[in-house]
DNA sequence: CAGTTAAACGGATCGCTATCCGCTTGGCAA
DNA sequence: TTGCCAAGCGGATAGCGATCCGTTTAACTG
């Protein structure tokens, strides 16, 4: 006896398509919110604010995108698969084709420059919830995409965990430290990077 | 005409000493935050809480800690003197004697020891103020300590730079996420140290 | 001991986060 | 078109962080 009053087949795993109202709602509390960010930074995006400004509850900005941190990555995820599309498909040395050596370095180099681009969305996401920029979908891809990379030019080590330590100082916090408290530049980062490639026998 | 009512000479650059009344609420309000710690976890530690539970007033609270990161690096104070001692002064392989490739991988090992000693507090305090992380000066003796290894063992190389890069896996919100998400132990983390050094040529 | 002053005190207050729960509505079946 | 109901909505509410400012007090001087 299922009771159940699923009139279309619910599909495995997928979430149910988006209410419409809820969809419509979504699009103005994002636009709100990247206004309110564009116009005066990300201090003042608080949920209170995005509501207010786009017209809508708290509740339901609460509802669509749990806190300032989820809201902060909302607003990062077009430019985030365009990253993605990049060191996944794109052309080398980013993309597959060339050496696991020269696209490490590649993609060290193109994340410090795809993080200083959002740099202060990016902070403020990981500052608003530190745990979770570890297990977030991007971080998640990244060290993926590392540990790959290292696992082919270093059989028999344990790829996952290296990946971890090599990507940890390029997080959006740290390169914050090394550019606004020990004064150093891009090009600074990205030397210290290969420096320390070179050392790890990746250069 | 200097008309500054001071009486006693100003020592340069020396805090004038704690009035009485504000070194007993010191110590009042330390005692009431570690017994919340120690019975409700980090969570609890609110300011809110710690100026109730000591009986003072909540004004006072923030004039002598700031905000919540403050206060718990107050209570982490005296275990992190400790061991400064031991890295600064102790006996090798820790301290002075030893190589500088030693005496970088017994830091490295003692470090991960004394932040799981104290992991609660540690992470909630990097939390609870990610920026301030860097800047403390238990990690600003931490990154000096390194770089001087690190100057002694590759000299011409940015010491400094390299160290915050070592020093980066290592922090407690990694750590947090290296044993709780992906499963690691102690010695696996210690053994993933090793694998980079040895790959950074430091082993 | 009395006077003076800078420092410390502490509660009232404001904005923000996060949750709860009664009301409304979109989308589907008959 | 009508009825249904899960999903969505949004204002009220509570707790916390942080600041402000009038009051109190420690410590030093003469």
């Amino acid at each position: 006896m299922d009771t159940a009053p699923r009139h279309r087949l619910p599909i495995a795993g997928e979430a149910p398509p988006e209410r419409a109202d809820a969809a419509r709602n979504r699009r103005r509390i994002l636009d709100a919110a990247a206004r309110i960010v564009a116009e005066k930074g990300t201090d003042a995006l608080t949920m209170n604010a995005v509501a207010h400004a786009s017209g809508i509850g708290v509740g339901t900005v609460y509802r669509r995108f749990g806190d300032v941190a989820q809201l902060l990555s909302a607003l990062l995820d077009v430019r985030e698969r365009e990253f993605q599309g990049q060191f996944l498909a794109g052309p080398p040395p980013l993309g597959p084709g060339a050496p696991a050596a020269e696209r490490l370095r590649a993609f060290l180099h193109a994340l410090v420059d795809r993080t200083t681009e959002q740099h202060e969305i990016l902070l403020a996401a990981e500052v608003a919830d530190p745990c979770a920029h570890y297990t977030s979908p991007p971080q998640r891809a990244r060290q993926t995409h590392v540990a790959m990379l290292i696992a082919e030019l270093r059989p028999g080590v344990d790829a996952g965990a290296l990946a971890e330590f090599v990507l940890a100082p390029v997080s959006p916090s740290m390169l914050h430290h090394l550019i606004a408290d020990r004064g150093m530049g891009v090009a600074a980062i990205k030397s210290t990077i290969d420096e320390s490639l070179r050392l790890y026998g990746f250069g």
